[in-house]
DNA sequence: CAGTGGTCTAGACCACATG
DNA sequence: ATGTGGTCTAGACCACTGC
C-alpha cells in the first residue's frame, strides 16, 4: 500500500456508522482520553494504590477498564513512561518504578522567566569591541590567535537590582550581519533567542557553581567571592561551527532551580 | 462499543492480507518508522533545510513522502514537539521554532552518575542521632519544636576525594521502620532511591549555588567559602506529608550540568 | 504455546483557522 | 468550504518472555 490517496472521506466504509458515537461522554470535556488515563494511573501510584515494584494491570485489562482502544492505552502508558513513573519490558509487563533522584530534570526556563516574567527588566550593554582572539576563546571557537572577534559585556537588572552579568564572544565575519545584530541587543527577547540571529540551530549549555571575581561581583553589587550560577553557552551554525561563546553569571541569591519527581504535586481531578 | 472482546486474531478480516507486507524495508532495521521520520526531519532542521519560522510540510504531505499512515506521522511530529524543535497550532500548521535558551533541561542523572559510574565510591556515615526539631526544620517537616527527628550527616568520597557532604533530617516514627533503614544506608544505591524506603512517591528538589561554611568545607577538603552546588531535597509520603528534608553539598570543581538545545549533536544516519 | 508490550494501518471524527 | 492539526478506533503483525 502506497497510501497516497487524498485525505479520505469516502462514504460507506469499514467504520462503524456515526450512530451512538460518544459525542462527549468525557469526564471534564476538553481533556483527551489518553491524558485522563495517564493522570488517573499516576494518581493511583501517588496514592499508593499501585506500589513501587508492582506490575500495572496489563494493557488489555486497562483498555477494558477505560473502554478505549489499545492505541489509546499505549499512548497513556508512554506518557507515564517518560514521566519516569513506570518501566515497561516487552513480554513481561509494566511496572511501577521506585523514586530515583537521578530522574529529576531542571528546566532553565525557570531562570529566564525571572527576567521575562515582569516587564521591568533592562539590559545594559557595558562594553562591545572587536578584539583579537586569545587563550581559551581560541579553543572554544576554533580560532587562530589574533583572529578578530566581538567581545561584549552586558548587565541585566530588574527593579534596580543587578541579576546577571554576561560576557560573550562572537565570531567576527563581515559577510554575516551578525555583529550589527548583536550589538543592538539590549532587549530581553533577543538575549533569550540563542545566537540572537538566524542560522543557529544548536547549542551546548553548561551550568556550574562559581565564586565571583572582583569585576563580576562589582557589577552584581555583591561581595567578591559570592556564589553564583555560571551558565556557559556555546552556539553553532548549520555546519556545526561554533559562532558564539560566553557565560551568564547569575547571582545565587536571586536564582534557583526547582523540580519535582514522582507523581506531580499539581494533581488535579481524580 | 465496549471493546472487551479478547485479544483478536480472527482470520479473514478487513485487513490487507499478509501478501506484500514490507517485512523490513526499514532503513537500518530495528528503528521504528516514527523515530526514523522524526530524526530525518530533525536533521533537516539542523541542516538548515527547514529554517526557523518555516512551516513544515503538512502531515498529509509528510505521510505521502514517507508512505506511512497518519498516526505514524503524528507520533513523529509529537516527538519533535517535545524535543522543542517545532510548534504546532491547530488549523494553521507545524512550524520550526527558533532556538530558545529557556528550552534547555538539565538532568540530575549527570550528577548521580558521578558516584554510580565507577564502583569505587564510598559513603561514610559521619553522624546519626535523634535530636529535637528546631528552627527551619520544624517548618519544612511541619513539626512542633521539640518533636524528635533523626539527624544524619554523610560524606561521599570517590578515589579518596570527598565529593559530596550530605545533611539530612528524617521524621522519627517508631511505627515506621524508616529509622533503622536510614541508619544503615552507607551504600550508593540506597542514597539514590529517594526516601531510601518504600512509601515515598514524590519529592521536591531544588538546586542553587552556595558558599561552603567552615564545617562543610572541612569535610570536602576545600577552603571555606568555596563554591558548591546545594541540592536540597524534600520527600513526602502517600498522604503528602513531608518525611525527609536535607541537602547534598557538591564540590563545584567536581560537578557540572551540561545539556544541548536544538538538534541533538549525536545526529546519526540521515 | 499463550501472554505481554511495541508498532502500524486505514480510516473516521473533531476543533480550529483561513479565505 | 477547505485545509490544518488532534484524537480515536478496530484490528493486524511483530518481538519478546515464560511456562
Amino acid at each position: 500500500m502506497v497510501y497516497n490517496n487524498s485525505v479520505d472521506s469516502k462514504p460507506g466504509s469499514v467504520y462503524i456508522p456515526p450512530a451512538r458515537r460518544h459525542q462527549t461522554p468525557r469526564r471534564a470535556m476538553h481533556e483527551p482520553a489518553y491524558l485522563h488515563i495517564a493522570n488517573t494511573i499516576a494518581d493511583r501510584i501517588g496514592a499508593g494504590e499501585y506500589r513501587p515494584g508492582d506490575q500495572l494491570p496489563t494493557e488489555s485489562q486497562l483498555r477494558r477498564e477505560f473502554g478505549v482502544s489499545p492505541a489509546t492505552i499505549r499512548r497513556a502508558v508512554n506518557i507515564l513512561l517518560d514521566r519516569g513513573l513506570v518501566t515497561t519490558t516487552q513480554g513481561k509487563g509494566t511496572f511501577v518504578r521506585s523514586l530515583d533522584i537521578g530522574e529529576a530534570v531542571f528546566r532553565l526556563q525557570q531562570i529566564t522567566e525571572m527576567w521575562t516574567g515582569g516587564g521591568d527588566a533592562e539590559v545594559l550593554l557595558l562594553e562591545a569591541r572587536i578584539v583579537p582572539a586569545h587563550g581559551q576563546v581560541c579553543f572554544m571557537l576554533r580560532l587562530e590567535p589574533g583572529d578578530p572577534l566581538v567581545y561584549m559585556r552586558r548587565l541585566i537588572k530588574r527593579a534596580g537590582i543587578p541579576l546577571i552579568y554576561q560576557v560573550e564572544h562572537v565570531l567576527y565575519d563581515e559577510h554575516r550581519p551578525l555583529v550589527e545584530t548583536q550589538l543592538q541587543i539590549t532587549s530581553l527577547d533577543g538575549l533569550l533567542m540563542a545566537g540572537h540571529a538566524e542560522g543557529v540551530p544548536s547549542g551546548r549549555l553548561t551550568i556550574q557553581a562559581v565564586s565571583l571575581d572582583h569585576e563580576a561581583a562589582r557589577q552584581l553589587a555583591v561581595p567578591p567571592g559570592s556564589p553564583a550560577f555560571c551558565l556557559e553557552h556555546l552556539f553553532r551554525d548549520f555546519e556545526g561551527r561554533p559562532v558564539s561563546w560566553g557565560m551568564f553569571l547569575c547571582r545565587a541569591d536571586q536564582f534557583r532551580l526547582t523540580t519535582h519527581i514522582g507523581v506531580s504535586p499539581g494533581g488535579e481531578e481524580g
